[in-house]
DNA sequence: CTGTTAGCGCATTCAA
DNA sequence: TTGAATGCGCTAACAG
C-alpha cells in the first residue's frame, strides 16, 4: 500500500537516486526529469518513509521535552513556547511528564543513545546531582531550572536567588516585617526550594529582619491544594505573618483562595507574591504580584543551544545562559495593573 | 561510536540474531548464551537503534497529539493524561500545537503517510468539515472534540449540547431568566460553539424563556480576556442579564474578574457557569460552577481507540464514544464547595 | 537453540 | 545530469 521511492522511479522512468534528488531539492536535476518526477510523485501521492530517511541520515528531526507536571501552567506555557520555537527551526518535540519521578526522570537520561530524538531538553525535579552527573552525555543535552553543580551540559534558567530576593525585597518596601515563606521542600533534590529560600535568608538578613523558623512553610509539591495548608499553618501561629512569599504562583493561588476563605484582607492585612507568571495570576481576585522569568526567552535559548550542539557548529564546554526576570506588582501588593 | 548488535555480538562470540533475540527478550535462549551476550551489552554500553527497529517493525511506538492550544488548562491536563496513558502502554507522545490554524491542522493530517507515528489524536479547530473528510487514513486516527458530520474516523468526546443544557438549567433552576451566552463563533467551523449554542437555545425554549440575541456574545477565541471584554459588553446593555453561560472555564474566569471589578456580586447579582473544569475554577474567588467531562476517561478511551487499530486488533466501522459529564456546582452559582 | 540471509526505504558513494 | 550499487541497524524467515 505505501508507496516507495522506486514506485515514483519506476513509473517516471527514471532511477531511484534522481527521484531522491528531486524529493530533496537537489539542485542538479534537468528541469524536464524534475517535472516527470513530480507528477509521478503527485499521482503516486508519494510521501517519504521519514523512518528510513532517519535511519539514513542519523537525524530525526525530533527533540524530547522532558518536564515534571504538564498541568502546571508554567510548564504548560513553556512547553507550547519550546513546540514553537522547535516548529519553526523544522523540529517536532517528543514530551516526557516525569511527575518528579526519580524512576522517570531516570529512563529521560537512560533512553538518550536510542537515537530516537536529536537533542534533549530536560527540566528534573527529582533526580539527585550525583545521578545527573553521570549523564553520558551521547546525545545534546540542556538542562532547565536550577542549575545543577558538578554538571556538564549546557543550561537555560533564571536566577532563583535573585528572583527570590526581588519579591521580598518588594514586600519589605512595603513596610513588612513578618514575612512568611512558601515552598520548602528539605527533602528533595531540586534545588529550586533551597535557591528561592536562601534567596529569601539573605534579602532578610540584609533588611535587619529577623528570620523566623515558623514563618518557613514546608510543602510537599507546589500545587495550589498544598498553598491552601500553607495558609492554614500560617494564620494558625500566635503571630501571623504580615506577608507571604510563595515560591510558585498556584501556591501563591492557593494562599489567597485560603485568605479569602479565611476572610483575612489582602494585601492589608497580608501582602502576598508568587513566582512564574502564570496567566490565572493576572486574573485572579486579587490579580496575583509575581516574579516573571522570561519564558519565551527561556524556550528560545533552550531550543538554540540543543540544536547548535546538534547541528555540530558548537563543540565547546557547557554554556550557561541566564534569562532575564521582572517583578509584576499586582493587586496582591498593593497595585492594580494586570 | 555508537555501538551496534554486531559489535555486541562480535564481543560475544555469537551471532548478531542471538544478541537481537536476548534484548528482545526472545525465549529459546541458553541461559548460557543469554549471560554471555548480557555481559557484552553491558560492557559495551549498548541500546538499540530505535530508528533502525521502527524500520524494520514498521512501529514506531510514538502516537501524535495534535490540539489547538496547549496553554489552555483543558488541553494541558488533557495531554498529561494522554501522556500518562500512552506511556503505560509503552508510546511515546509527539506533541503539535496548532493555534486552531488551518494550515498547520493541515499538516497534520498530511504528515500521516510519512509514518513517523503509529497513529494520532487530533483535536481539530480550524479545519472545515470538508477538509477533515478529505482525510486519506492510512494511519489510525482519533478525533476528539465535536464530531464532525461525513467524517469517518473514531471520535471521542462529550456531549456538548447535553453539558451545555446542564448548565444553562442549572440556571434556571436558581431562577434566572435573562440568561446570557458567552463564546459563539460564527465565523468558525470549530462546531463546539454551535453546540454549545443549540443547547443554550434548546434549553431556554423548553423552559418557555425568551431567546434575547443582545444576550448572546460573541468571541474570537476562548481566552480569558475575551471573557472580560464579553462581561464588559454585557453589562453595557440596557438591561444586563442575571446570569451567564461561558462557553468554557477560561472565558468564565475572565468575566468573573471583570465582573469583580465592575462591583457587580456573584451570584447575587449574576450567577456563572463555564464549561471544563479546569483547577483554576476550583481556587477562584468565586469557585466557578462548572460542567466537567472526564477528561481522564477521554484520554484512555481516545488512546485505547487508536491503539486497538493500530494492532490491528479492530478494523471496522468509525466508533463513537461519548464519555460523561458532570455538573459541579460551586460558589459562582451559590454552593459553597470545591 | 543458533547462524545465515534478506530486506525495511532511503541517501549516497562512484561511475557513466 | 543520471544510474547502479552499497549499507544505515535491525528483525524475520528459514535453515541447521
Amino acid at each position: 500500500m505505501p508507496v516507495s521511492l522506486k514506485d515514483v522511479a519506476t513509473l517516471a522512468g527514471v532511477s531511484i537516486k534522481t527521484v531522491s534528488n528531486v524529493v530533496n531539492d537537489y539542485p542538479y536535476v534537468s528541469t524536464l526529469t524534475r517535472a516527470r518526477v513530480k507528477a509521478a510523485i503527485e499521482h503516486l501521492g508519494y510521501l517519504p518513509n521519514l523512518t528510513a530517511r532517519n535511519l539514513r541520515t542519523r537525524r530525526t528531526g525530533m527533540l524530547a521535552l522532558a518536564i515534571p507536571q504538564l498541568d502546571n501552567a508554567y510548564f504548560a506555557e513553556l512547553v507550547r513556547d519550546v513546540v514553537d520555537v522547535a516548529r519553526g527551526h523544522g523540529y517536532t518535540v517528543l514530551v516526557d511528564n516525569t511527575d518528579g519521578d526519580p524512576g522517570r526522570e531516570r529512563e529521560v537520561l537512560e533512553s538518550v543513545g536510542t537515537r530516537l530524538v536529536d537533542g534533549i531538553i530536560f527540566s528534573p525535579l527529582g533526580l539527585s546531582p550525583r545521578e545527573l552527573a553521570g549523564y553520558p552525555g551521547s546525545t545534546p543535552l540542556v538542562m532547565l531550572g536550577e542549575r545543577v553543580s558538578r554538571w556538564s551540559a549546557d543550561h537555560v534558567g533564571a536566577d532563583s536567588v535573585a528572583m527570590a530576593c526581588a519579591a521580598v525585597s518588594h514586600l519589605i518596601s512595603l513596610g513588612r516585617t513578618r514575612i512568611a515563606a512558601v515552598g520548602h521542600q528539605p527533602r528533595r533534590w531540586a534545588s529550586t526550594s533551597r535557591q528561592r529560600l536562601a534567596g529569601y535568608r539573605k534579602t532578610l538578613r540584609a533588611a535587619g529582619l529577623d528570620i523566623d523558623p515558623r514563618l518557613i512553610v514546608p510543602t510537599p509539591m507546589y500545587f495550589r491544594r498544598h498553598g491552601v495548608e500553607a495558609a492554614d499553618a500560617l494564620l494558625a501561629l500566635d503571630s501571623p505573618p504580615d506577608a507571604i512569599f510563595c515560591f510558585n504562583d498556584p501556591l501563591a493561588l492557593g494562599v489567597l483562595r485560603r485568605l479569602h476563605e479565611l476572610g483575612v484582607r489582602v494585601p492589608d492585612d497580608i501582602a502576598v507574591v508568587g513566582v512564574d507568571d502564570i496567566e490565572d495570576g493576572r486574573y485572579s481576585v486579587p490579580t496575583l504580584t509575581t516574579v516573571a522569568p522570561d519564558k519565551r526567552v527561556i524556550a528560545t535559548r533552550a531550543v538554540g543551544l540543543v540544536l547548535e550542539r546538534v547541528s555540530g557548529e558548537v563543540d565547546g564546554p557547557p554554556r550557561e545562559v541566564v534569562v532575564e526576570h521582572h517583578l509584576r506588582i499586582r493587586e496582591s501588593t498593593g497595585a492594580g495593573s494586570r
